[in-house]
DNA sequence: TAGTGGTCTAGACCACATG
DNA sequence: ATGTGGTCTAGACCACTAG
């Protein structure tokens, strides 16, 4: 259980000191030197661990200067998507807690373009045991869609084990960002204020001929969630 | 002007044996040790020059088997290409009006993690007469930044000015958005409540040499705007 | 001037993939 | 069995920041 690398250890031990406010923004971080004495690790054990953090835009570190929290700490995760198979990874990270499965009544369906029968399961969207990253809502075709205890005891995501067990391909994704405020309701089960702001995401995952099988739409309250994604001018 | 870091330098070395075709996808890299025998260095700074490729996405590397050349974007996958061209799209469709062109402060540039002298370009973001679709900021990096009437003549996006009129090459962007609540100023200027929920975007370019020369932040207020990217399967 | 992070060297042991 | 990349240690010199 704990064969991470020990740079991942250290790392993960300064993420938690920051995200619990122990080291609010601004805060220095210890120096390489002083990490190297208090934990008996080498330098480059050290650095890696840092190197980690500041990809992660949590802190930043100048020469001569030191290391110190990042002033608007940036969501303890972020997504990054470079292609159609990053998607997926994000659905493996992020692991779906559902908390009930029941067909999609047709006024959700209504209010995303939905048409046919689907079944709606509701959850959350958790990595580790930090507050849930987002509030999750996942339609998918009523005749291929998983039941509640398959849902749960899925180790990958929920495309992939349409696509492995009933013999689909799904070959085209869109995917929407917008800013929202959350309802009540919302806010509650995410533990925020309501009228959080919110980065509310719905993709659509659609078959070889252009059908939607699934669609999900994800609310990640401010804070805690940062989509990013990498283009690449060719060549 | 060659006082790049060593591993930098073995960095784009490799990444120009790759982009002029010497090396072709699927083609196995040197292993670590080649690389420190022929060119007389460190495994260290051997490693810390594939890493730069890994987290370009140009190489893969699997522990056992070495290091080979990624797979070319696939025909229909002309994915991340698109992406790219769509952002300056977006830079064309929705004119930058410049407010306010001044240097950037160090906090300012602190918060963003940019390091050197930036010039900050204070607008909005609309379409026709419409509502501001977004306030923007965008740093450029001093000694290559346009001045306050330039941009406002701009008929296409500051990026493009400044390939064509420095000969600089942006080759890479990363884009991250999150949702965010505006502050009393930014909600008077934009016309919206304070706390109004807005996507906020922030877009990084870089040019070969991985360093940033213009960064803009975007606050899209919740309504007004929406994201939406498709991607593709490789077949 | 003292201390920081940035770079670099020269070793070592390990898990894993391949033949 | 060999060689790969992944991790880790113990040093070193440098450029830069700050007191």
């Amino acid at each position: 259980m704990t064969d991470a690398p020990l740079y991942r250890q250290v790392a993960e031990g300064l993420r938690r000191r920051i995200l619990t406010g122990e080291l609010t923004p601004g805060a220095q971080l210890p120096t390489e030197m002083a990490l190297c004495d208090t934990l008996g690790i080498s330098r480059h054990t050290a650095r890696e661990a840092l190197r980690i953090l500041t990809e992660d835009g949590l802190i930043l570190r100048r020469r001569g200067a030191g290391t110190v929290v990042a002033e608007a700490p940036a969501p303890a995760f972020a997504q990054t998507l470079g292609d159609f198979d990053d998607i997926l990874q994000y659905a493996r990270d992020a692991r779906f807690v559902c908390q009930s499965a029941e067909p999609a009544d047709a006024e959700a369906l209504d209010a995303l373009g939905l048409t046919g029968e689907f079944s709606l399961l509701t959850g959350l969207r958790q990595v580790s045991q930090e507050p849930p990253m987002a509030l999750t809502r996942v339609f998918v075709r009523a005749d291929i869609a998983p039941d509640f205890e398959t849902v749960n005891r899925l180790s990958g995501s929920i495309s992939e084990w349409l696509e492995a067990t009933h013999a689909i391909a799904i070959t085209r994704v869109t995917q929407r960002m917008e800013a929202v405020a959350l309802s009540g309701t919302q806010a509650s089960v995410l533990g925020v204020r309501a009228e959080t702001p919110a980065l509310r995401t719905i993709r659509r995952y659609r078959d070889t001929g252009g059908e939607i099988i699934q669609l999900s739409e994800s609310l990640h309250p401010a804070g805690r969630f940062a989509y990013e994604m990498r283009l690449e001018r060719g060549q």
